[in-house]
DNA sequence: AGCACGCCGACT
DNA sequence: GTCGGCGTGCTC
């Protein structure tokens, strides 16, 4: 009886794969490791085992694994479990969330290596040009990859080449898997034994008389070793002493000094002060004890609780409660830049428990995460990160905290799979039987509709934290600004003599202008026409600062132009206004002003956001102009005043969650005014002052609110009642685009009729040279999930097996956002 | 997804 | 004649 495993391959396909394995391995093999297996004609994958039988493959031969990985299961059964559920909830195949689930490091693939066959001779080989240059190559170098090869002879097709010099026993193809983790190995040094006694010290030092430089670096080091007993890094030694490591090899050398390695994490962080004591105010320890008393019969909490009320501190304090029973806490939070305010704080709780797991990492950060969290080491038991952390390989969760519980970056978009890890958290917090707290000052719709429908328990906060007054919003209305000549560019009188008070009294101003999609495009006065790109059906947007039209889509740009290009004429002018340009037309209203500025362009790389928060911060910025991520949860001290540049833009979304998104982006923007004594105040700029949503910012009504549009999505059948599965149907090719797209919604149609909405071409219908279409799926409530989208399924897959669209995509996305 | 195989137009 | 384009089928 044979035995055999089944394997899950990070590849985006349905099934999992059945390989043979002999009775040694099945001694060693459990569910959840490794194994390095061929797959295809010549490539190795890294899979996992999902299961152990002896069910041997009736219609074929199952390959033999090339290799075990591990020694012991790095999946755990809760994780497989998991991957099912968002595999089967969000219509993706099982290896695009295995794929998503793991750093990349634990994927190993493998790389074919050509090199010389010992016992040919090819001298002797009859070789053509090509051949030779490749024999010739291999004398030089022990192997060449694909890619070498390739590039040696300038050419795609190099696979024929390989295979003439292969059945000439000139060569020999193997394949190589890489191992990319590599722990990070620190050099230490310390003094040789031999030289530790009283006298012999003497001696040393004595013999070092002549060289300098090496008797202040033993010095350093007993200065060094006097204050602390832990291992001395060769570089801390380095720069104590003020000499060059040059100096230290040369103890090394001599054998005064002993050099060792130690293996060191790569994430780690200064930590300042541990155990301060956590004191709740009377709200939030009632706020406290409903959160755990809910807890006793239902597993989900929303706690709304408005800006300022301290949402932190609860949050804090409950993780204390459940680190303490020994279990792991998440702790998510919709963006990165938020991190390093929040990690600071729960360290300075919790200490060394905290780590931080994000996409921004490096693929040897994320690997280290993802064994101290599978280890359930001590450092691991408070996990703040970004949404895939849901992934991480939990042994004993015991709380989940989802903070800004409606932010939307919660919700994966490209690639699959598109989860929402709000939603999946509630999911995984049931594997393990653990809890979930929701928080937000502006709650989604959805959230506080199962809040107020028995699904989670509800806890409110409304009051704000040391008695600070909510921030005064101001209404300021544009149209009648225009007619009465009161603007200067974007800025109406009244925001402007705000901004100048506020700066004279010494404070700070935030500048809200949504996103950089608004950024100004270039339009022709004669004859209106404004550069396109010729990739996507957009217009170039203007960028000041390198002088430039560029496609936000595709990232294709041009000088900026000095005439129309369709009838030359001069008049040129921009239109729209982005952050840049209230950037610039601030400079030169008020010269005096530091301005900073905070949106996609200025925030790349690693440390982008970090630099622009710490100015603001440390108070080298007055005036910080910013789009979204302005919103986002941070916590400035000493701004007064809030501007919202136009509500407008905000409010016209073409999207059902338009009005939601405004009141919840007005509100949290708001909210970053007036954190401490001083009153906060809000400028809103707009064009509908009498528009309900504005209103209820301007009153901070949430409840009403969430009525008004509660009932408009109940009208118009949108979520929470009724659930959507938006289909995106993608080609190269326009007319395909549109057959398929009509092929599919007629389809579906059949089935669900009315609740079809589409074949719809989006607001921008092409992107790289790719055209779009959207369809939309209703789901009213009482319609079986299940039911659905197995139908969904065959719908697809017959769509599948239709040949002319074979190159068109349809993208599936279940519950976007 | 990759990747090989196979068929077609465009060049040395 | 070969090279490289792309459409098609398959992967245990």
């Amino acid at each position: 009886m044979g035995f055999y495993i089944n394997v899950l391959l990070p590849l985006p396909l349905e099934m999992q794969f059945t390989y043979k394995i002999s009775q040694a391995e099945l001694e060693v093999l459990t569910p959840g490791m490794r194994v390095a297996v061929p797959f295809g004609k010549s490539k190795v994958y890294t899979g996992i085992v999902v299961s152990i039988h002896n069910n041997a493959p009736q219609k074929y031969e199952a390959k033999e694994i090339e290799q075990i990985l591990d020694d012991s299961a790095i999946i755990t059964k809760n994780q497989l479990k998991f991957w099912n559920w968002i595999s089967s909830y969000y219509m993706c195949a099982e290896g695009e969330v295995l794929k998503a689930a793991l750093p990349g490091g634990f994927l190993l693939e493998s790389e074919t290596l050509i090199q010389l066959l010992p016992s040919g001779n090819g001298e002797d080989a009859q070789l053509d040009d090509q051949e030779y240059l490749i024999y010739e190559a291999l004398q030089r170098q022990s192997s060449l990859k694909i890619q070498e090869i390739m590039q040696l002879l300038d050419k795609k097709t190099v696979l024929p080449v390989i295979n003439r010099l292969v059945s000439k026993g000139v060569v020999v193809v193997n394949q190589e898997i890489f191992e990319q983790y590599k722990p990070k190995l620190i050099r230490y040094v310390k003094l040789n034994e031999k030289h530790l006694p009283e006298n012999e010290m003497h001696l040393l030092l004595d013999e070092l008389s002549k060289a300098p430089k090496q008797k202040a670096v033993i010095l350093t080091l007993f200065q060094l070793q006097a204050r602390s007993k832990k291992p001395l890094e060769l570089k801390e030694l380095s720069k104590a002493s003020g000499t060059s490591t040059a100096v230290i090899k040369s103890l090394i050398d001599k054998k005064i000094l002993i050099e060792f390695h130690l293996q060191k994490d790569r994430i780690e962080f200064d930590i300042e002060e541990v155990d301060q004591q956590m004191v709740l105010n009377e709200w939030q320890q009632s706020a406290f004890t409903e959160i755990t008393e809910a807890y006793k019969d239902t597993d989900v909490c929303l706690l709304h609780g408005i800006t300022s009320s301290g949402k932190t501190e609860i949050y804090i304090k409950l993780i204390e409660q459940v680190i303490k029973e020994g279990k792991q806490v998440l702790y998510l939070l919709p963006e990165i830049a938020l991190t390093a305010q929040l990690v600071s704080r729960l360290q300075s709780f919790f200490g060394e428990q905290v780590l931080v797991y994000h996409s921004k990492y490096s693929v040897n950060e994320r690997m280290e995460v993802y064994n101290h969290v599978l280890n359930n080491n001590e450092k691991a038991k408070i996990i703040l990160g970004a949404r895939s952390a849901i992934f991480l390989p939990f042994q004993d969760l015991g709380l989940i905290v989802v903070d800004e519980e409606h932010e939307t970056t919660f919700k994966q978009f490209d690639p699959a799979p598109r989860y929402n890890a709000r939603d999946a958290s509630v999911v995984l917090a049931k594997l393990h039987d653990a809890k979930v707290l929701m928080g937000s000052a502006t709650p989604s719709l959805e959230s506080y509709y199962n809040a107020t429908h028995n699904k989670y328990a509800l806890v409110s906060l409304d009051r704000r934290f040391g008695n600070v007054l909510p921030p005064e919003i101001e209404i300021v209305d544009l149209k009648e600004k225009y007619k009465k000549k009161r603007m200067t560019g974007h800025f109406s009188d009244r925001l402007l003599e705000e901004i100048k008070f506020t700066l004279e009294e010494g404070e700070q101003v935030i500048l809200f202008q949504n996103r950089r999609g608004y950024s100004p495009i270039l339009e022709c006065l004669t004859c209106g026409h404004s550069p396109q790109c010729p990739n996507c059906d957009v217009s170039l947007t203007y960028h000041n600062h390198s002088n430039q039209l560029r496609c936000h889509y595709c990232g294709y740009h041009m000088a900026m132009q000095k005439q129309c290009m369709a009838c030359e004429s001069v008049e040129l002018t921009t239109k729209g206004f982005g952050t840049e340009q209230i950037e610039t037309e601030l400079r030169s209203l008020l010269p005096e002003a530091r301005i900073g500025r905070m949106d996609l362009d200025t925030t790349r790389g690693k440390h982008g956001h970090q630099k622009i928060i710490s100015a603001f911060e440390q108070e080298s910025i007055d005036v910080l102009v910013g789009t979204q991520m302005l919103s986002k949860g941070l916590d400035f001290r000493k701004v007064r005043l809030v501007g919202i540049m136009n509500a407008d833009n905000l409010l016209n979304f073409p999207d059902f969650r338009a009005h939601e998104r405004s009141f919840q982006l007005m509100l949290q923007v708001a909210g970053r005014s007036g954190r401490t004594k001083n009153r906060g105040k809000v400028i809103v700029q707009t064009y509908n002052p009498h528009h309900q949503i504005v209103k209820q910012v301007s009153e901070n009504n949430y409840l009403e609110m969430y009525k008004e549009q509660l009932e408009e999505r109940y009208q118009y059948q949108y979520p929470p009642y009724y659930k959507l599965i938006k289909f995106t149907i993608r080609s190269k090719d326009y007319s395909k685009t549109n057959d398929a797209a009509d092929w599919i919604a007629k389809s579906l149609a059949n089935v669900f009729r009315e609740h079809v909405l589409g074949p719809e071409f989006p607001p921008v219908a092409r992107i790289r040279n790719e055209y779009y279409k959207n369809i939309l799926l209703k789901i009213p409530p009482n319609q079986s999930l299940g039911k659905t989208k197995k139908y969904i399924q065959k719908i697809l897959t017959s769509f599948k097996a239709i040949g002319i669209w074979r190159s068109v995509r349809v993208i599936t996305n279940v519950d976007p956002s």
